[in-house]
RNA sequence: GACCCAUUAGCUCAGUCGGCAGAGCACCUGACUUUUAAUCAGGGUGUCCCAGGUUCGAAUCCUGGAUGGGUCACCA
């Protein structure tokens, strides 16, 4: 509340109870409170019992919990608490609590935090529910929550006041503890299979890794421009080089792009190097650590997103990036052909480009606007042309081409990976293949790097590398359609 | 960045053809000792997103803007 602020009569009616509670001599915003039981452990507990048999127990208990709900009835109240666990009703009866704690109950607000403590009992109806000896205050809320049947339904306060979208729709809840879950799952079966987790720097000198525009930012006392990190890999490559020989690390990446249901500016990445490991060897890992996550945390390897059931039991299709073209479209980029031969092949078939395009991107255009969103099954699309794989190595077949692939599922990119380029003198052409792109306005294009360049030099094992998007992994598991609704607080503007 | 849609009470939403701003929940007053979207009686609490314009009169029509959502672009 800003100060200048008139209060509506809502709000005004809530202070004026914080006044009449201190004036009581009780604190509106109390102190430490040692419960025994969490609601759902209570349910857990009796929710199987009769009602004569949670009687005989005579169980006291101790909860706490935000004040959802109030049915007040004269000299005996009900209302439901709600913790972190779930909701669980409460008997509060005049004759049993006092006159002093009956009227600081009845006149609590819905949203006010309260402690309870007195015996487990099952109602009439049926419901376990908790029956005060003692109320005791916790602390005062100042503002009415949002309508209790309906919820919070305004997409932009869900996510501007994430707080009201958790305290009122529970399934929030569970998506986070989800991830949460999705992510500790990972680090397990990482750590088991003998990887370390590192921290790298976030704010990169040159930001390189990824063809992405970075954010830029300043150090005042060094008088120098930073850059937010687009990704994490020419850090973890250089752990590699100096002999740290199974390397990863969960972290935030910040790419300065458009916003949209499967994009927010910050997100977060598991990177992860593996010494004398090829590409196909990182398809069996993120085959095993994918699955091995469903299995743990939802028990399935098989899942629903949206329209489509997902099979996640291994094996994955893994299929050529030529091939799968060559299937959707009948175009064959076997074959040897000039730049202006591709350039000709795309006009006819209606895939758009880009001045300054050559072979390497046309096969890539023709794969984003004809097979991507086809890929609803896992599939390891593989052999990406070398123009837009800077980082990779050459396929020693077809040199036009890289061990790389990327994991496709509901038409989505979920993890991209190739045998790591560890020879400085290919990497170094390709940084000033790359620089010759910028120059000709492609602003991704990779900039040269002398400083990994030169770590590159004392010699790279051979290494096979991995990006997975870890929110759109925990989007796909959790069947939400939105980045937004796996990002607990996702980039919006400022509000005017 | 382009296009489409939305914005009305704390929340969820109505508002007809341009003619006094509405409902439910929440809230306030009262009744009520096993209720559970408690019930009953009474009470409307508002910058109709913002700024202009048209009009005797605008929540409603027009123009511009803000924020959000969707689609596209961008995102190897």
């Amino acid at each position: 509340m800003s100060q200048g602020e008139e209060l509506n009569e809502l709000l005004q009616v809530r202070r004026d109870k914080l006044e009449t509670l201190r004036e009581r001599g009780i604190a509106p915003f109390g102190h430490r409170f040692e419960r025994t039981h969490t609601a759902q452990e209570i349910l857990d507990a009796f929710d199987a019992l009769s009602k004569e048999e949670i009687e005989a127990k005579n169980q006291p208990a101790v909860i706490a919990g935000r004040l959802v709900a109030k049915r007040k009835q004269g000299k005996a109240s009900f209302a439901h608490l709600q913790d972190q666990s779930g909701k669980i009703q409460i008997y509060v009866r005049k004759d049993q609590v006092g006159e002093e704690a009956y009227e600081t109950f009845t006149t609590a607000d819905l949203g006010d935090w309260i402690g309870i403590s007195g015996v487990v009992f099952k109602t009439n109806r049926g419901e376990t529910s908790v029956k005060a000896k003692e109320v005791t205050f916790l602390s005062k809320s100042l503002r009415p929550l949002p309508e209790k049947f309906h919820g919070l339904k305004d997409v932009e306060l869900r996510y501007r006041k994430r707080y009201l979208d958790l305290i009122m729709n529970p399934d929030v809840k569970d998506t986070f503890i989800t991830r949460s879950r999705i992510i500790r799952s990972m680090r397990q079966y990482l750590d088991g299979q003998g990887f370390l987790e590192v921290e790298t720097p976030t704010l990169h000198n040159i930001p390189g890794g990824a063809a992405a525009r970075p954010f830029i930012t300043h150090h005042n006392a060094l008088d120098m421009d930073l850059y937010m990190r687009i990704a994490i890999e020419l850090h973890l490559k250089r752990l590699i080089v100096g002999g740290i020989e199974k390397v990863y690390e969960i972290g935030r990446v910040y790419r300065n792009e458009g916003i949209s249901t499967r994009h927010n500016p910050e997100f977060t990445m598991l990177e992860l190097y593996q010494a004398f490991a090829d590409f196909h060897d990182i398809m069996d890992l993120t085959e095993n650590v994918i699955t091995h996550i469903a299995q743990d945390v939802l028990g399935t390897d098989t899942i629903t997103y949206g329209e489509h059931t997902i099979q996640l039991g291994k094996p994955w299709a893994r299929k050529h990036i030529v091939d799968l073209v060559k299937e959707h479209t009948g175009v064959d980029f076997w074959q040897e052909m000039s730049d202006e031969q591709a350039r000709q092949l795309a006009k006819e078939h209606g895939v758009e480009l880009k001045p300054g395009m050559t072979f390497g991107h046309i096969v890539n255009e023709f794969f984003e606007q004809k097979v991507e969103e086809k890929l609803i099954q896992p599939t390891f699309v593989y052999g990406h042309p070398v123009a837009i794989s800077p980082l990779a190595q050459k396929n020693e077949q077809d040199p036009r081409f890289t061990d790389r692939f990327e994991l496709f599922i509901v038409g989505r990119e979920h993890a991209n990976a190739f045998t790591e380029l560890n020879d400085p003198i290919d990497q170094r052409e390709r940084f000033e293949a790359q620089v010759r792109e910028k120059s000709q306005g492609n602003d991704e294009a990779h900039p040269m790097d002398e400083d990994f360049l030169e770590a590159l030099e004392y010699g790279m094992p051979p290494t096979g590398g991995l990006g997975i998007g870890i929110d759109r992994l925990v989007m796909l598991l959790t069947n939400s359609p939105s980045i937004r609704d796996v990002l607990l607080f996702p980039t919006l503007r400022d509000q005017g």
